[in-house]
DNA sequence: GTATTTACCTGACTTAAGTCAGCTTTATGA
DNA sequence: TCATAAAGCTGACTTAAGTCAGGTAAATAC
């Protein structure tokens, strides 16, 4: 290779800001400056607080009160105090609004669409963005606690019993492997921990009560383009520290001996190898930690 | 997955701006404004005609003059008349812009180490950047010729070897493939093609000419992160137009089954398979394409 | 040689964006 | 209860960015 690490980063910098360029330019065909859009699509996308707003576009206090007020004399948004603190204010659409938000999300989405359609190999693309942005958005990775059947815990799940049975080579059974039924995974039996990164579910880390002082960590999965970033080490500490709070003293865990990375994660964070203590096909290892209550 | 495709590559939009508008704002940190620094890159960057900055940056004639002047009261860049047209004005970097120039790159590494350090898999990483990069840039893939110990060129042949190599499983041995020595890949003997994307190297091809007006097509290559653009076969078309410049009527060449996509290629291009015509033992299939004179 | 075009410059202007001090209203803590 | 703090608003300001109509000098066309 020609060029050297830093070189091929700032490659891409320079395409997507030059491809990014245009889409922020194409915002200003709706006749609307730069940032008054900014803040309706910010808007769109869900914020309602002003002082959120200004916080997320980094906009002055008092600017960022002009800009509500030109969106408010055309109609396109409301704002009313809020109920909680009568200082706070909340913002929505109207159904003006909403029109014309919906106008900026086309022109969004033509963009990405025409720069997909253009490439024949698109879920290869995707994959590299997935892991781009997530690498770049990295401090705006969040753990949330999540319902087993959340369709976003799903579908990490999903991926989980699709990399495992590539693995594997053969079909992966989640009843053979001791799936856990969803209560099992969800208060005040256990947790559910799902971690998202800009609205893609990247990683999910299960505990259920296995009865007593006992935990049982299951489906912990970290996605592709999450792996190196030390998700899976946050994922076992929120772990544990859910476990602590439902009064676990000791956690166990099965795994496979061809998920290398995972036995060393849980060998440098505290945990020691026992005896099996199931009879799930899938797990060659067996892992156990004892907890310091909080 | 519970995103759709637009919404993933939108996902990458919003890192990339959040990340480099961080990157763009940190410009300012050297006290001058975004436009006047920009065009100072710019200049950095070897673009010396006006015009040519002006097209680049897309500015106005007059405020480019003006941020022009600033610069060079600021004793940063320095502008004379063109040579070859007094109209135009050639623009450079005095020894002290070329100091302060260095502290935008300065600036522009640091923030690209900062994210490449923070995360272990460094070559996946960079990998899916330059996938990202040259698929946005993809109007920009330029095809020029090289030389054949141009080291861009000796870096794509290089990753043609490993490839190759790692297809087969044994160490591929260039001798034994049949290596053309340099002299038969350049003028008037024959050609290497090279196809540049934003200054990373992602293709090669080269003609080689065999005897009277027979040409052989060896070292066609596209790197990972170009396929699916239809750049080999641009860099097909090109090799074929130089042949016939050359006044070639037939071409050949050899390929493995295992290059399932390669076969497609000439298959749907107009070349048909023949006989074996040489004793290269990674070769299993051959292929004949008669050219009409230009 | 003269008319036209081209490349760049200058001055006068508009708009967008951002800053800051001070204001009102509401919440909070001693 | 009263001082203080917090949230948002308004007015006055600065700076950056961009637009546009001329202007000059050099090149090119007729």
């Amino acid at each position: 290779m020609t060029l050297d690490q830093i070189s091929r980063f700032r490659r891409l910098s320079r395409a997507v800001t030059t491809q990014t360029g245009a889409l922020d330019s194409s915002f200003l065909g709706l006749g609307r400056p730069l940032g008054v859009a900014r803040v309706l699509n910010a808007i769109g996308q869900g914020k309602q607080d002003v002082a959120e707003l200004r916080a997320y576009l980094q906009l002055d206090s008092g600017l960022m009160s002009r800009l509500l007020r030109t969106l408010e004399t055309e109609g396109v948004i409301a704002t009313k105090a809020s109920d909680l603190d009568a200082r706070r204010r909340v913002v929505c659409l109207t159904a003006l609004g909403e029109e014309e938000f919906s106008k900026y999300e086309e022109l969004s989405n033509q963009s990405a669409l025409s720069v997909l359609s253009r490439y024949s190999q698109t879920e290869v693309l995707l994959e590299a963005m997935d892991l781009v942005a997530t690498v770049l958005g990295r401090d705006q990775i969040e753990i949330t606690v999540a319902d087993p059947e959340d369709p976003r815990i799903q579908s990490c799940v999903q991926a989980y019993y699709d990399e495992i049975s590539e693995i594997f080579g053969t079909r992966f059974d989640p009843v053979l492997g001791g799936d856990p039924e969803a209560d099992a995974m969800r208060a005040p039996r256990g947790v559910f921990l799902l971690a998202m990164s800009d609205g893609l579910p990247i990683g999910c880390c299960a505990l259920k009560r296995q009865g007593g002082a006992l935990g049982e960590v299951k489906r912990m999965w970290v996605s592709p383009a999450a792996r190196g970033l030390g998700l899976s080490k946050r994922l076992m500490t929120e772990i544990e520290t859910h476990a602590r709070q439902l009064g676990l003293t000791t956690l166990q865990l099965d795994t496979n001996g061809k998920l290398t990375a995972a036995r060393r994660l849980y060998e440098s964070s505290g945990w020691r190898e026992i005896e099996r203590y199931n009879d799930n096909p899938y797990a060659e290892h067996f892992f156990e930690k004892h907890l310091d209550p909080a």
